[in-house]
DNA sequence: TGAGCATAGTTTTTT
DNA sequence: ACTATGCTCA
């Protein structure tokens, strides 16, 4: 046996390493092998962006910069090279033992950070990295901006002048606290929207401008003036109240990186490689943060697309991917332009779209899938027809073997959501809102977790006053005022003034019942000092003493499922706590829960039972793929917004937003416009969206098939007149509607005026019949359920 | 303290 | 159109 060199070692390494990739394309695999340095992947959408992250750190954690080094580790043995050698021409994948022994600097799993935007991506990110690995999950960190910032700070809280249990402000609890600000200031709400001034506050946070600056920068402002006042005011409130909002999570990290040397070695020492996903929306304090986090070794590298920036709105900046290269100037940027997501007419008209705007890095996407369907551009008359147009093509495709969790419906506003929930609980379409309510934004859910934060957190002043006279104690407002004023001359926390209520003279009289809640809440804590009892019994335990679900059942202004969502927040605890098992505690629950939302919640994978249509913003749609996507209410004004189609910078905003709505759908979109549209009490006629019209006419049909009328939209009293008119000026654009030759269709059983019943609607009369495919839709008023639309062939109707 | 009426404010909202 | 909040009066 002959000794090899040096770079024969090397040659035989980097295939090796090629091989085990292989399955990436091109570009994917430059990604993967960068690792040292800064590196920007400029990733399209559907283009493998998550597959080449977790490869990346695969490939981190076993070879290390293996594939760019000339370096051959001088343990290695005879035997080792053989077995390399023995891998290389019979191609065999190296076992994980002999990669150790030829990798050069593998990363440890710890050592690894890697940053998304919400708590399913970091879930998602951690579970295929230990699928892949079989390493656990805990091993790597990866998490939101957020809950890094709030894991760090829990350890060094002190240095900050905070206790480790400080809590953390939602937006509710914010607005709650500039109102009192506002308040005490003689501010008046009607100048100064509490919106506007915590839009402006978080938006100077955002930006890393200080509270110093702020007061600076207002000087002369009448205007900011005031708002620096409630700034100020604000920050020492939150600070009293032993908390942090959203944005302090982050400014507080940075700050402590700055000023702390010792806490900032560790983190940079601690942390070899640090990756970001969606860096597009990242904003400035976000920028600063990830700079001295990767400072120490420099090896960064961020994820993003430029044209799917979307959240501007909320101090995203995407000056943050634009200007990357002058911020790191030896940086690598890598593109990913092939999609595996859609088809070839999908990705056109994105491509298309997105031409249209000016500031961009420049990409164009590309795919090897089919053809596929044109884009259906159907206009409606008004918002219910266009609902019921939605409505009918998902029924009559879930006749021809779709499902219903393939479709789904992608707005610009929420608010769209009505017209179409109407039509398709009248259709019986299984269908779910994404986002509209959020649950940890109950009224219930939040109430029973200001309990469990006041125990947690006794300084908690905004969560004491939450509960304090809920359930109903006899404790009225003007009592808590008075505690308050109390609490703040003293500069003590509200709970210590109501332990020791009976000593106040403004508070004699309403004492006794204040110390028998300061009690109660003290028995709680105590509680929940207690090792042995788990986060649930404490719950339990909380829930059956204020006798809350009687409460709830009392209080007709809840909502009727109430009780349910208590009971689910019991669910939430449980799951906590098995998936945490010992880490479990109290404040990393609240934590997991204040830095949630519903849209981590919203499980894509499909189950068996969850076979719904996604109804949901365009917002809340993206890094999720489904293969009919409608979108509903692409006219002027809505799609692009009023207000953004004013300024070309929001109006690219917007364009950002249609790329991303087009870019979700795998084979098919449908485009629906209406003529008219009742919007903020007010009845709009739009014109069709400038963005129908940056899609080549070529990639778009126009639907030959009439919405059927419903009763409902009937009830809008469409006069003949307003209906043929509709008909000309949709002709005007888009061309006559081509009446297709009608089709010889299977025999329809049934005809209008028949009785049938149905396995779950029960009884009912066909009171009309549309032939749809191979299939007829019937339209049934049922005796007990309503008019439900129905295809025929799908569901098994029994003529009586 | 609570019911009932008046009024304002409604783009998007990963944390 | 709809809702959430504030204010008034019993």
């Amino acid at each position: 046996m002959t000794m090899l060199s040096n770079n024969e070692i090397i040659k035989m390494r980097k295939t090796l390493i090629q091989r085990q990739f292989a399955h990436m394309n091109n570009m994917q695999q430059q990604a993967i092998f960068t690792v040292n340095g800064a590196l920007l992947i400029l990733a399209g959408a559907g283009s493998g962006k998550t597959t080449v992250l977790v490869n990346r750190i695969s490939n981190i954690l076993s070879w290390g910069n293996a594939y760019n080094s000339d370096y051959v580790p001088e343990y290695i043995t005879e035997k080792d090279i053989d077995q390399l050698q023995n891998c290389y021409f019979n191609n065999i994948e190296p076992t994980s033992e002999l990669i150790s022994k030829f990798a050069v600097n593998p990363a440890k799993p710890y050592q690894i950070m890697a940053i998304t935007f919400t708590n399913k991506a970091a879930k998602e990110l951690k579970e295929r990295i230990s699928a892949k690995l079989n390493c656990t999950d805990t091993d790597i960190w990866a998490s939101t901006f957020h809950s890094s910032c709030a894991k760090i700070l829990r350890r060094y809280a002190d240095l900050l002048g905070y206790s480790s249990h400080f809590a953390i402000y939602d937006t509710d609890d914010s607005k709650r606290i500039i109102k009192d600000c506002c308040k005490s200031l003689g501010i008046i709400e009607r100048e100064y929207p509490i919106k506007t001034m915590l839009n402006e506050i978080s938006k100077a946070k955002n930006s890393g401008i200080s509270l110093e600056d702020f007061k600076k920068d207002s000087i002369g402002d009448s205007y900011m003036t005031s708002i620096a006042k409630v700034f100020d005011l604000y920050q020492k409130s939150l600070k009293k109240s032993d908390a942090m909002d959203f944005d302090d999570l982050l400014i507080n990290t940075v700050n402590l990186l700055k000023n702390n040397e010792e806490v900032r070695t560790y983190y940079q020492k601690l942390f070899k490689y640090v990756m970001v996903d969606e860096y597009q929306d990242t904003n400035k304090i976000q920028y600063e943060l990830i700079r001295l986090l990767s400072d120490g070794t420099k090896n960064l590298c961020v994820v993003g697309d430029d044209d799917q920036s979307i959240y501007k709105f909320r101090g995203a900046t995407i000056e943050n991917i634009i200007n990357f290269e002058e911020n790191y100037p030896n940086a690598k940027v890598i593109r990913l332009e092939q999609n595996y997501r859609s088809t070839k007419v999908i990705l056109s008209a994105a491509n298309s779209v997105i031409e249209n705007n000016t500031t961009r890095k420049g990409k164009n996407l590309w795919t090897n899938n089919d053809n596929g369907d044109l884009i259906t551009v159907f206009t409606t008359f008004n918002e219910t027809e266009e609902a019921d147009y939605i409505g009918s093509q998902i029924l009559s495709m879930v006749a021809k073997g779709k499902k219903y969790s393939d479709f789904a419906v992608l707005y610009r506003t929420n608010s769209q959501s009505r017209a179409l929930e109407r039509v398709f609980v009248r259709s019986a379409i299984p269908h779910k809102i994404i986002g509209s309510v959020k649950f940890y934004e109950r009224k219930e859910v939040k109430d029973m977790l200001a309990y469990l934060r006041i125990v947690n957190n006794n300084n908690d002043d905004e969560k004491l006053k939450r509960i304090i006279n809920y359930p109903k104690r006899a404790i009225g407002s003007a009592t808590v005022s008075n505690v308050e004023e109390i609490a703040s001359q003293l500069g003590k926390n509200m709970m210590s003034v109501l332990r020791t209520s009976n000593q106040y003279a403004d508070l004699v009289k309403a004492a006794p019942k204040l110390m028998d809640f300061a009690n109660m809440i003290d028995e709680f804590s105590e509680i929940a000092n207690d090792k042995k009892v788990r986060i649930s019994d404490l719950y339990i335990t909380i829930l059956e003493r204020i006798d809350f679900k009687n409460t709830l059942k009392k209080d007709h202004s809840v909502s009727d499922n109430a009780i349910e969502n208590v009971e689910e927040l019991l669910t939430a605890i449980r799951q906590y706590e098995n998936e945490n098992g010992e880490d479990a505690s109290l404040s990393g629950f609240l934590d997991e829960v204040a830095l949630m939302t519903d849209i981590d919640n919203y499980n894509n994978n499909i189950a068996e039972d969850d076979n719904r249509v996604s109804l949901m913003t365009i917002h809340s749609a993206k890094g999720l793929e489904f293969p009919v996507v409608f979108l509903p209410g692409m006219e002027e004004n809505l799609f692009p917004s009023f207000k953004s189609s004013k300024n070309p910078e929001d109006l690219q905003e917007e364009r950002r937003l249609a790329y991303v709505a087009l870019t979700r759908a795998k084979e098919k979109i449908f485009i629906t416009n209406t003529q008219s549209r009742v919007y903020l009490g007010v009845t709009n006629r739009n014109s069709p969206s400038r963005f129908i019209k940056e899609i080549p006419a070529e990639l778009i049909t126009s639907s030959t098939q009439q919405p059927i009328v419903s009763e409902m939209s009937k009830a809008y009293a469409v006069s003949p007149y307003e209906k043929r008119k509709h008909q000309i000026e949709t002709a005007k654009i888009f061309g006559p509607a081509v009446t297709e030759p009608k089709k010889s269709v299977s025999s329809n059983n049934y005809s209008v005026g028949d009785i049938v019943n149905h396995k779950a609607f029960g009884k009912g009369m066909i009171i009309s019949s549309k032939p749809m495919g191979n299939d007829f839709l019937l339209e049934i008023a049922f005796d007990t359920a309503g008019t439900k639309k129905i295809m025929s062939n799908f569901s098994k109707l029994e003529k009586i």
